[in-house]
DNA sequence: TCAACATTTGAACACTTGTTCATATGTTGA
DNA sequence: TCAACATATGAACAAGTGTTCAAATGTTGA
């Protein structure tokens, strides 16, 4: 057992302590698909349009008017918003009105929001 | 008054709600700022970083040997989360001890989690 | 069926980003 | 003072990202 770990005998450091924590670690997989959601929420535009989202449901153009976007770039964004399940849309006859599709953007924002206002 | 909204005079949409939510809207700068935020956690390596120092203080090479990356590479990501005060570090002798600034991050992994667990 | 409209899609481009490698700091014990 | 070590830094490169422009869907009222 624990005959995986032949490497880093030349530096430093505490053998134990990594042990432990490397069992504690998340999965790789976790950590990335993590990663990835926060890299959806790492651009300003998308930040811009959940949070024009957080006031109420919108329609793309009237999206782009708010943030001052074209309507092309805001329906890509709106794609990735949708494919990680951050807005949900409905069709009303040519118009598509986009909402949040839960409150994890909320909270994630106020977070978010708490932490740059004390940095 | 009001006198800048001249454009969009041809395409669809709803001037009143465009109106109101564009009032509502957070400056510019914040979006920028929280988008930079959510950046930074947008990263799978950083995000291993953060979730071994959610479980104890770590040394740079510490850290390395968790999560699998080089020490420069850690270093080089390190840098980064300090600069957005996310972790912050201690000197004893050679060595840097790295460990969370605030509990932010746990906040904003926990909801993260939650919402990748449900999509 | 058709034209008008809201939205989507694809390709292309400039730009950003994370890693690697080599080198530079800065600290320690001898 | 020096060598050994932990970490930091800079340049450079491949890979990824967001926007734009042009063209394609799909829906409606006439």
């Amino acid at each position: 057992m624990a005959a995986d770990l032949d490497r880093c005998d030349v530096s430093c450091i505490h053998r134990d302590v990594v042990e432990e924590v490397r069992r504690q670690m998340v999965e790789a997989t976790v950590a990335q698909a993590l990663a990835g959601l926060f890299k959806i929420l790492g651009d300003p535009t998308r930040v811009k349009i959940l949070f024009a989202l957080l006031k109420r449901e919108l329609c793309v153009c009237d999206i782009a008017a708010v943030i001052g976007a074209s309507e092309s770039a805001v329906s890509h964004q709106l794609r990735l918003l949708r494919t990680h399940k951050l807005v949900k849309n409905r069709r009303e006859g040519k118009v598509l009105y986009y909402s949040l599709a839960d409150d994890h953007v909320e909270i994630l924002f106020s977070q978010g929001l708490d932490h740059v206002a004390h940095s």
